[in-house]
Formats: C-alpha cells, sequence, structure tokens
DNA sequence: TCGATTCATCCGTTTATCCGCATAAAAGGA
DNA sequence: TCCTTTTATGCGGATAAACGGATGAATCGA
C-alpha cells in the first residue's frame, strides 16, 4: 500500500488511528496500558465500566493494529503497540492547559480582582 | 478552572482539542494554514469544496481557540494558534506509516513473491 | 444608501458513534 | 461432556456530527 497525496493519507488516518483519540474511554484505556499489560477485566475494574463498553472500545482499538492481545487462558491480556499514541495524548494535553491558561489570563484581565468583590 | 483528575482531564481534551483531529477537511485547514494564513475563499478554493462546509469546519476550530482569526474588510484571515497541532498530526503519520509497513511486511511473509506469480 | 463581496449560520437530511443488555464464542476444569 | 469464567458481538435506541443549499450579517466602494 502507498499514500500519493496528503489528502489520502489523512482520510486514511482518520480511518486508522484518530478514532482512538475520539473518545475518553479510549484514551484512559491507552493510559492505563502505558501503565502495563491488562486483561478485559482489569480494565473493567479500573475504568468502573460495563464490560462489553470496555470490550467495545479495546475493539475499536485492535481492529486498528493499535493494540497487541494475547490469550491467556480465557482471559486475554492487552498491551500498547507503541508509546507514540501516548506522547501524541502529552502533546494534546499541554496544547488544553497551554488553552486554559490563556482564557484564565484573560479572566483576569476582565476582572482585575474577583476574590475582593465576592468577598464584600 | 483546574483539572483534578486524568479521566476529568481526558474528557475536557475530548471536548476542547480532540475534534481538531476528528475529521480529514479539519486536519487539511490545519495543514493548510500551517503553511500560512489565509482567509476562507482561498481555503475554499485549495480544499475545492462549498464554502459552508469550509466555513463550518473552520468554526470548529475557531470555537475551541485553535486557530486565530482577523478581519481584513470583508475577509476573514484565519491562522494557527500554535504548532503543536501539527506536531500531532506529523506523530499520528508516523504511526499510520509504520502500521502499514507492518501490514505490508505481513503480506510479504503469506506470499513471498506476489509479481512473479502476477507475470506468470 | 445601495449593490457587491465575503463569511457565518440556519435547516433538514443523512451518516456515524456510543451505550449497555442479552447472548454467543472461546478456553479450562470437573 | 457439562459448567464456569472470560471476552466479543448482535441488537435497538439515543446522541452527535457531517453535509450543502439557502439565507443572514458584516464590510466596502460607488
Amino acid at each position: 500500500m502507498s499514500v500519493n497525496n496528503l489528502s489520502q493519507e489523512l482520510e486514511l488516518l482518520h480511518e486508522r488511528v484518530c478514532p482512538a483519540l475520539g473518545d475518553p474511554t479510549r484514551m484512559r484505556l491507552l493510559y492505563a496500558l502505558a501503565e502495563k499489560p491488562c486483561n478485559v477485566a482489569e480494565l473493567t475494574d479500573l475504568l468502573a465500566l460495563p464490560q462489553s463498553t470496555v470490550s467495545r472500545h479495546l475493539g475499536v482499538l485492535r481492529h486498528r493494529h493499535l493494540v497487541h492481545t494475547e490469550r491467556r487462558g480465557t482471559a486475554v491480556v492487552y498491551s500498547l503497540k507503541s508509546k507514540k499514541l501516548i506522547e501524541v495524548l502529552d502533546t494534546l494535553r499541554e496544547i488544553l492547559r497551554e488553552q486554559i491558561q490563556e482564557e484564565n489570563q484573560l479572566m483576569a484581565n476582565l476582572n482585575p480582582n474577583p476574590n475582593l468583590e465576592a468577598i464584600q
């Protein structure tokens, strides 16, 4: 398979990689797996969500080859295939933090001393 | 505003940053703006899509404060607020390329000499 | 003030995604 | 073989997102 132009490559990216980042539950799963490999039951406990929900989200990651799976008896152990998704998530969190900081700055300028006003 | 735990932060990320990466048209817009600031008409030409479609996608980026806008007469010039989104996209493309390479490897193992077979 | 230009938004339609119960499928032990 | 444990999926309903034509809003020049 080859990718001929940017537009086509981004289409592929949207199908095959981006869905990993499109849901907060999947992001939590990725961070959990970055800590250590886990089976579905462990992840279900950790996230405190129904098993079918967790399995479905893991399926999204698995079908896109973003995680590795290994059967251990009746259990299936999931692990992260590449740390790069975590790098990406960390960078996105930096962007979020910069945004929030910028908002706070704006608020401070509009309302120089909110505490005093709230007290009095 | 403050973020107390990972789960909550990821929820915020999903609302405020991830939508930028959730659509191939928006990714194209981000790459276009990384080259140089553009107004909507220029982007509409570049992407060869209806103006309303382009404007709507720009709105998604603008409402999340991921791009800067400046009115120039009747035109509105959009520019990228941070290069970090481009870094993220580039890393995602690396992940995609690794995936594709891995698939090709698998194919090669299953079918050691596809060219010969195709010819003969 | 009146058109022309440029952009944002409204609207109805279509498509995609998420949820979780219920159930199927896979594996192991009795 | 039958039961238990663990995981994956079928299904229907709810929600969110994308699409693009039509229209509204902002700005400029005449």
